[in-house]
DNA sequence: GTCTATAGAGAGATAGAC
DNA sequence: GTCTATCTCTCTATAGAC
């Protein structure tokens, strides 16, 4: 029964036990973040998990109940993250701006919580079933809203025609690209890392192409 | 011992059995790759992936031995679609033509095999262990070249400066994207399904955005 | 609140009949 | 060459001591 939820337990008779809680339940999920990211939810074991916290396999369940619970605590922190940078796409906003500080706030998000993508990455690519309400609601909504912005912008001339939502598809693709397919990218450059110096490199790369495509680059006189 | 390889059976007393085989070899690596694809090399079981193929579950162990060996196979399909489309990119080729070609041809791949795209996509996220050798040899030499490529058209300014690998990386992004993640975009666009219409569609706003960004867009004379 | 020890389910693999 | 029945192992989840 997946849809029950487990009971928390909190201390009632001082603030050290509900310390104890908070860093367990910070650990459990660090963990879990990185071993659902490697493994998948179902290549991903409790024990592995487990280990990585530094607590017994037991303590897991105590705090989470079920693994099915873990993972659908560890996706919610993740979807927050996947939402906010896009608050930057509002009305008064200067386009370019707006467009470079979003493919900004992605990439960083990338380079810095690249379980966190890899995580969100898997479950759509499994077919998103603990997530189908938050897409089919909260993110359309908000790509509905944010999409009607770009052809605001359009409309009154300030950014080229593009089609808007395919514009944050391309977003999406190509910044969140950095974090899921870090392997690819790095054994294809012959790196053994992505230094932060290689992000800051790639997102600017990253922003002058959307720039380009929305008409909005800063002029460079390289044009053809 | 993942390593070995499993003896290949070949009848020896007339056609009708090796059809036979090749029949059960085709059906099994079809319903393979979409139970990889759909959950992942851990969350498929053979027994339905042996469901789907219509066979008993020893049967799959009788031709392919492991799991191990069943999903290498899967694998190895996989990255022949993935190289191909890519000697569209050449010395004497058309920029914006080889380059749409290209987009063409990855979106074309992306919707008429998007299990393989979701397979390869699962194998890297979790690691790329399995093709290691292929991303470090095979992959790399290959972008290298194909890179190459664009750095003389770009040094002969038949197209707008970019970093070439970056430009690889973008166009599988935005590409394999309508594949991978293809059930958020379904519900974030409220649709059941991606229509052929819809492909042709977004073929021609990701072909528009890449030739964008290399400068090579068919003037429509809607500029900001 | 924490941990050890174990029950119970599920999946990969195979023996052996046909 | 094909399939049924089964073995064995791993992993989730929990009971119960502390």
């Amino acid at each position: 029964m997946p849809e029950t939820v487990h009971k928390q337990h909190v201390a009632s008779n001082d603030g050290t036990a509900g310390r104890v809680r908070r860093a367990a339940l910070a650990q459990i999920l660090a963990a879990a973040e990185q071993v659902f990211a490697e493994t998948g939810f179902n290549g991903a074991t409790m024990a592995e998990i487990a280990e990585k916290a530094g607590l017994p396999k037991a303590n897991l369940h105590y705090y989470f109940g079920t693994k099915e619970e873990l993972y659908r605590a560890v996706l919610a922190n993740t979807l927050e993250m996947w939402l906010t940078p896009i608050s930057a796409i509002c009305p008064a906003a200067d386009p370019a701006k707006a467009i470079a500080d979003y493919v900004w706030a992605k990439m960083e998000a990338a380079r810095l919580r690249p379980y966190a993508s890899k995580v969100f990455a898997n479950e759509i690519l499994h077919g998103a079933g603990h997530i189908l309400d938050f897409l089919s609601n909260d993110l359309k909504t908000l790509v509905e809203e944010k999409a009607a912005v770009l052809d605001g912008w359009i409309a009154e001339g300030r950014m080229r025609p593009v089609d808007s939502k395919a514009f944050f598809f391309m977003i999406w693709a190509m910044t969140q690209h950095y974090a899921d397919f870090d392997v690819q990218i790095r054994l294809v450059l012959g790196k053994r890392q992505l230094s932060r110096n290689d992000f800051a490199y790639f997102t600017a790369e990253v922003t002058r192409a959307v720039l380009r495509v929305a008409g909005l680059e800063p002029s460079t006189g390289e044009g053809v």
